[in-house]
DNA sequence: ATGATTGGATAGTGTCACTCTCCTATCGAT
DNA sequence: ATCGATAGGAGAGTGACACTATCCAATCAT
């Protein structure tokens, strides 16, 4: 397949491929001869992989980059190579807020949650960064939030956790496992987040107009 | 308090606030001469809203003008200004894609879903197109993506619903539930990802390492 | 042989969230 | 009153980012 229907199959324009090829997203295509090259269907499936990671999960060319290339790392095992690509993946928390007073109560928060679940505690995650930076933008806002409070929030984590895991292995093939974890990972975010909105959206409207509502069913 | 003060309180350069006063996420200052101008607590606690939303939330500075127009329009009642507020939080997700053939499929996915639960369909809702899209981007990668999949996600979504609004109610005054919906809503949205993806790592570390790992105490 | 196409390289575009510079008006101290 | 310092407002500028448009030489199909 030449570029040109690459970009057809997967709605990327050649340009956008071009930029993914030289970025470094896409693996360059085999050369059939050196100004040609041939693209197959993996190509394609990690055109479509790349697109959801920068539009669906937002994230940048550059962790894409840092994911995939994690996912490719032949020399990791794969638990490394799962554990580098999830890790890979941004918060987009910009800010570990240097002069930040409430920082080391968010971290002490943090850490408690973590503890109480009986989860292993890396301070260097991206993802306990980031939960330390909401957790004392909230602290900040004066809002209430202890490990106590966050503790229902870590167990349908787990529950989540426990859910994607078995997808993972139970549809995809030992080799595509990586790939399908990063995807998972990422594109269920938005799935969650979507369905956290939409049930505010419920609650809210059934509560503040006090459920006259005839089509609820609730349970 | 002058700006230099609100500044100096807040964390934020003066630079950063006469930019959020321009582009109407501040209020303007009470004016105590042609040049001169007096914030408030009200101020302080807006900005750190702002913040907020911006850096922790990831919301642009237009969107977040849209919420707070809509957490201060007087002229709608409580349930109106809340439904419009959180509905102006964007999903980052770009492009509702034109061409996209799983589109329907999506559409028909995240509608059963809703239904199933009991939810009132709003298709218009940011919220919807953008779990339309998600699934629309699981779909096209080749991940089952069904109604049946998404309802525990869906349930436990309304879990959090249920418990997010109680928290508002519980530690916000009636004048200020509105603001506590959006901060809430926003910020508690980088602690449950986070938490998922602390989750995930922990979960996968124990399956592909064997756990055998002494401290561990699931359930 | 030749006109179109391909792939690669380079530079440009639009957006966004600030940030810098400048200017005038006022404030506080003398 | 005066004078340097500072406040606040307006506009342009900046840097990051994700593309996107333009060239160009080398092929490929005919």
């Amino acid at each position: 397949m030449r570029l040109a229907e690459l970009s057809r199959r997967s709605g990327v324009s050649t340009a956008t491929i071009k930029f993914y090829l030289r970025e470094g997203l896409l693996p360059p295509g085999h050369r059939v001869s050196s100004t040609q090259a041939d693209y197959d269907e993996e190509h394609l499936r990690r055109l479509q992989l790349v697109r959801a990671l920068i539009q669906v999960g937002g994230v940048s060319v550059a962790d894409a980059r840092g994911v995939l290339a994690a996912v490719d790392d032949a020399s990791l095992d794969q638990l490394s190579r799962m554990g580098t690509a999830v890790a890979a993946l941004p918060q987009a928390l910009p800010a570990p807020a240097d002069d930040d007073e409430e920082a080391p109560t968010a971290e002490r928060v943090a850490v408690e949650v973590q503890r109480r679940l009986g989860w292993r505690v890396v301070p260097g995650n991206p993802a306990h960064q980031a939960l330390v930076s909401a957790v004392s933008a909230l602290l900040r806002l004066g809002y209430p939030c202890d490990g106590e409070a966050l503790l229902p929030y870590g167990e349908l984590a787990e529950r989540l956790a426990e859910h994607e895991l078995a997808l993972v292995e139970e549809f995809a093939a030992p080799t595509t496992q990586l790939e399908a974890a990063v995807a998972l990972t990422v594109l269920y975010e938005p799935v969650l987040l979507s369905l956290r909105r939409l049930a505010q959206a419920e609650r809210a409207s059934r509560l503040l107009s006090g459920g006259e509502d005839p089509d609820e069913a609730p349970e």
